[in-house]
DNA sequence: TCGTATGTACGAATATATTCGAACAATGGA
DNA sequence: TCCATTGTTCGAATATATTCGTACATACGA
């Protein structure tokens, strides 16, 4: 696969991100990726196997939660602040407030 | 059923709600609830068999989302705003927001 | 007490998601 | 070119959700 999809900011759906968000797995990758900034997938050490976290990266990039960027072997997920706010503004950081409560 | 069950306020689960909300069906509940204040179930008025709805109601009130309350043979619905923002500020605001925004 | 109104509970069918092993693709270094 | 690294895709098993008809519960008025 040369090209990965991405949803155009107007293309976000409400139902779509917040269901993206309500998985325990996929909520504690974002909330690394909040925590560090860009990651490689590797990188994220999330114990579970390959193949079921490469499902879950692909809900978030489908969801249009996050963004993903090839380089090399390695694949960089980000997540997109910009474009979440823009389209469901407050909605993101209320999230991410949550986490850093919790710790 | 003489008591019905709802989470406290320091119960409430993040993924838990947003699962909650990730349903267009509930989401419209929680819509019309935010448009128009408490109202009783067969209110809403919304295109659904009973059944069907009350599974929906029961997913919102299990989540925290609303409380509902018993008055004769009705239950009167509404969001619980101050119990949500006490323990995720900002979040529903920023899915209401949206509702807003759409019409 | 009987009937009506309001809504839940149950259960089964269907739909959708999650998990994960195995095979595959792409890149880059030796 | 061969191999290791990184990650995806496929497919099947399992788990979970949704839908909705039917039966049931409760309250209230006639």
């Amino acid at each position: 696969m040369r090209t990965l999809y991405h949803p155009r900011t107007d293309e976000l759906n409400l139902t779509t991100v917040l269901y993206a968000l309500s998985d325990p797995i996929r909520l504690n990758i974002i909330k690394i990726l909040d925590a560090k900034g860009e990651q490689s997938c590797s990188s994220l050490e999330i114990d579970a196997p390959k193949s079921t976290l490469s499902h879950h990266f692909k809900v978030l990039r489908e969801s249009g939660i996050v963004h993903t960027r090839i380089e090399g072997t390695q694949r960089f997920i980000s997540i997109r602040y910009e474009d979440l706010n823009a389209r469901f503004p407050g909605l993101l950081p209320a999230v991410l407030l949550n986490f850093r409560q919790e710790e």
